[in-house]
DNA sequence: CGATGTCATGACACCGATGTCATACTTTTG
DNA sequence: CAAAAGTATGACATCGGTGTCATGACATCG
């Protein structure tokens, strides 16, 4: 590969020349500039950054690891998708700002997280992200204290900066959504209790129903996930038999996910229920795939994994350029996804008011 | 950062020696190399991947690119999965000979093609990887000639090493297995026409009835999807309509994708047909969220996304390690995904034999 | 025992850019 | 018109490692 030094030989020139040619930071006179750019074509030169990054220490490399990061271990190799999706959008707000983003998969070893930080510290990249495939809380690995560090999808206790979903909030809209539709029994199939996810959604289950002022009723408040494809099945079968014969069933099933919820419309047509008709169905994921193909299409919340992708990167810039800010540090970045309103879901005919007469009683 | 020469400092040896220490490449006194140890320890030296390129060229860089790469625009931005996937086996197959792996996405924008490749070349990359977003041919962009490149999901007429999903074989394998399963009468709804995906597949199913002696019956194969949600369904419900309106109707429906295959789903039970006892349904990716979470469970083909990244990762090696292959470059490298074989397919108590008995009528 | 070889280490140049400073040539200005 | 200021360019050191070669200390051998 040809230098800059073979440049400014075959346009007669000196190399410091052409280094100002290409970068355009001291004038040059025009029949000059053309003689270099007519060698630099010639001679298909491409300025090595490896050289550059010596004098400027600035490689505008960012580093992303995915897959395992901390021994959690309780929890199955995950569906494998979200996380790609933030790594996508990481991508893309990292290249606005004209920086390349390096990979690495932890291949679901967290003993592979060191080497693979020492290899991105190694190429002198200006940040790290580390993205996780489900929102979790995590132990730290092992980083220079002061280095830039984003954490997306997932937060730890050491208060490095964080995005992850709003779970709560978003379990929150849905639930008031589904209220202001008219449904006041609301069935809640969960997933995994020792998930974060489960826990914050159940809050905002509670949260929007309390703001309603309709009392929490726990027999509408189901496990109906583990990790095992048949029990799975059986669970669910089991839980949906439950709420279906309660003296006063629900009107509406909230899932713990799309998936389930597509294995939800399933059992129900078993069982003679149409949706939305008799039943109305909403999920948890808004993954496009299955809530815009299930029919009918299903109501469900976004994850909003793209946007915490970029604010990911967006926070990881700024550390990089400001330093690490000072306050509104301890608590995760908390995103909201939208409801994503769709045909599964039945509009009652609300009882007009319900909420403020519930107030009215004495 | 501390550098090579502090840690000499500190240990009070050279920097050549820090180096050795570093590389194992010439020995060094077990009571030297405790006492460099020690200084890199202590001041957290990382050596400069940067400083090290400038003397061996080598930047254990592989650059990859997604997203769209070639003008061709006719068709729409995909689902977005598929190459993420791919991304993944991609830089787990890197990952394992020690290089590193950067990517960039075009972002729908074929015209950062060029841009991209230049910041991978200003790296310094070993090779480079494109991977699209579906089974389609490109345009080839520009990258020095000689330079080593291999084309994962996608193919040019350059005869560019590249790796593509063997579409022709796993239908062939799918309508084999249906014909085993005593199926004679094989619908097949499919994708537009002017996908590469789709022609291949239509010669697999044709070759497959070919092998058992099955007349092909045009009436059976129906085009059933555009990009347009309102229409597509239209599309859908009428293909379904004239295929079960045959006089001698399908007993199984091959569909484009998993994602018809859950809308055929819908449509069957609306029109009252039960899957499979009334009719089968297969479908194409084996896009695992929906074909495991439907019910019954969806017999497919696998889209071998991770194979594919895989086997893009080991070639783009093999060509940096021994330059250019010699023989076998024209055509790209089909990987067929396995048949999932699942409950959606009902087993008909086959014909014994029917294949020989058609075989012996004169 | 001197010649030869191996081990352990250091001095120094070099990779390919850019920052600093010097210099020659122009143009502006009092 | 000379001094001051601006323009265009080059020489050289430098970034942080590694390759080459030299050197001194021992071990081995005929």
């Amino acid at each position: 590969m040809a230098t800059i030094y073979d440049v400014a030989r075959v346009a007669g020139v000196s190399a410091k020349t052409v280094s100002r040619v290409l970068n355009r930071d001291a004038p040059v006179k025009a029949a000059t500039r053309e003689k270099v750019e007519a060698a630099i074509a010639k001679l298909d030169f491409v300025p090595s950054t490896a050289a550059r990054m010596m004098r400027s220490n600035r490689s505008g490399l960012i580093g992303l690891i995915t897959g395992a990061i901390s021994q959690t271990s309780d929890q199955p190799a995950s569906h494998g998708l979200p996380d790609l999706v933030i790594v996508q959008a990481v991508q893309r707000g990292i290249a606005s700002s004209g920086m390349t983003v390096m990979i690495a998969d932890t291949g679901g070893q967290s003993d592979q997280v060191a080497p693979l930080v020492q290899t991105f510290l190694e190429h002198r990249v200006q940040g790290l992200i580390y993205a996780a495939d489900f929102h979790q809380r995590v132990a730290l690995p092992l980083v220079p204290k002061g280095f830039p560090l984003v954490l997306a999808n997932c937060f730890d206790d050491a208060g490095t900066p964080a995005i992850v979903p709003d779970d709560r909030r978003g379990q929150h809209m849905l639930v008031e959504r589904l209220i202001r539709a008219g449904h006041r029994r609301i069935g809640y199939l969960t997933l995994g209790r020792q998930m974060v996810a489960t826990q914050l959604r159940t809050e905002g289950y509670r949260s929007a129903l309390a703001e309603a002022d309709i009392a929490f009723d726990p027999a509408l408040v189901v496990l109906a996930y583990i990790d095992d494809a048949k029990l799975g099945s059986k669970l669910l079968w089991d839980a949906i038999d439950r709420l279906m014969s309660l003296p006063e069933p629900p009107t509406v099933l909230c899932c713990g996910n799309d998936a389930m919820a597509m294995r939800v419309y399933g059992i129900l047509r078993s069982r003679g229920l149409q949706v939305p008709q008799d039943v109305s169905v909403a999920g948890f994921d808004d993954h496009r795939i299955i809530a815009e193909t299930l029919y009918p299409p299903l109501t469900t919340v976004e994850l909003p994994y793209a946007a915490i992708g970029a604010r990911a990167a967006e926070r990881l810039l700024s550390l990089i350029e400001s330093g690490p800010e000072e306050g509104a540090d301890a608590a995760p970045t908390r995103v909201a996804g939208p409801v994503a309103w769709r045909e599964s879901v039945l509009s009652r005919t609300p009882v007009v008011d319900f909420k403020t007469q519930g107030r009215e009683r004495p």
